[in-house]
DNA sequence: GTCTATATAGCGATAGAC
DNA sequence: GTCTATCGCTATATAGAC
């Protein structure tokens, strides 16, 4: 009799719904990198989320849908559209070091390492994890990359035969390091700062001496 | 009365204790590098085995014990003294196309990509894994090539200013397919034999054509 | 010394109260 | 729509028989 009009009015309310589920995402992205998908239980997520784990499980159908979810928002978060330009300007070794230390910054990240980490342990649903990742990330960088080579081949600035390898190998030498760092933190002393940079100017200087014309 | 003597002369019996135990330790070696540390449960390496769970429990403290022993093994049968000479014979190119087979073969087979893998996903006991993994691995694979490097710049062979990092970006080059096969295995169309050799040749060139002397 | 059977615990997923 | 309490399952590690 008494009227249910305030809340027939609201609709099914759902207006806190986006919040959870929100801080549900945020705490996936959080604990997943660390602990890994087995070493992370559905109880610590809703916990660090601060709702209850049905809560959870109403948002998010199990703990693989979650952990993919998870997964893309930090993908489409760490890759930006414009890392670098694929038109050079001015000198060739100063184009390149901005270039090199961008991506380097990229893959250094703490954040980008985790990530890599947790997609490369969990091969549980065979290699689809990884090849999302891979066309998302690196595919894109390494032809926007090969782009600009081939403009400064074009420009005379550069002179490489075969610009798609060279391209990968760039960028291979320059995540050199952040593998090595992933194995066995510590190992590697050039994990400071200034060296660092040392290393993307060793780079850049190997890749000027095979591909500088002559 | 009757004589238990067949028994008592062998002493407190352990003649098939080192069998079962090189066989639960192949079972390790076998199961943990493809289905990880939380993925392969201890029934399942008993199994493998051929003995009873408490017999694995018999010869290893605890899960951990069982996995760093596995690791170990597999180590130090993966890294052979004499991988390649250090002192040059013949044309340069040669000698280092010789070394980079031998390399790339080295850490592209399926067991090395596993056992790094493995390494990589599981820091539950902080860097320590990683780093005898680095020291026993690259680090003396690193410094023997080295060595080759810094013979071959003596003899004229070579003109490189800094043969250490020279090194290392030649080794981390050969190894830049296989990462991204570990990444997502079937994204990189050169995991093929032939293409295999073809990655070989190109870093090679790369090389070459940076640090052949002109 | 080895095996069968079990204690104990943690996690993923769910039923019912508000 | 959200929370408390619980089921069902699996895995580590152990107790008792031969």
């Amino acid at each position: 009799m008494n009227a249910p009009a305030a809340k027939a009015s609201a609709g099914p309310g759902r207006p806190k719904d986006l919040e959870k589920r929100a801080a549900i995402l945020e705490a996936a992205k959080k604990l997943f990198p660390v602990h890994g998908f087995d070493g992370t239980s559905m109880d610590v997520i809703a916990a660090e989320a601060g709702v209850s784990k049905l809560t959870v499980y109403s948002h998010f159908r199990d703990k693989e849908t979650l952990f993919v979810a998870a997964i893309e928002a930090r993908c489409s978060e760490l890759l930006p559209d414009d890392l670098f330009p694929t038109q050079p300007r001015g000198p060739i070794r100063e184009s390149l070091l901005r270039i090199a230390r961008s991506f380097y910054a990229l893959v250094s990240s703490e954040v980008s390492i985790s990530l890599h980490r947790m997609i490369l342990a969990d091969q549980r649903n065979g290699p689809e994890l990884g090849k999302m990742f891979w066309q998302a990330g690196p595919a894109r960088i390494t032809e926007t990359f090969e782009r600009f080579l081939r403009n400064a081949v074009a420009s005379g600035q550069l002179d490489i035969p075969d610009p798609p390898t060279a391209a990968r190998h760039f960028l291979c030498l320059l995540k050199g390091t952040v593998n090595m760092r992933m194995l066995c933190p510590g190992c590697i002393p050039e994990a400071a700062p200034e060296h660092a940079d040392e290393h993307v100017r060793s780079v850049v200087e190997f890749f000027l001496r095979a591909y500088l014309p002559r």
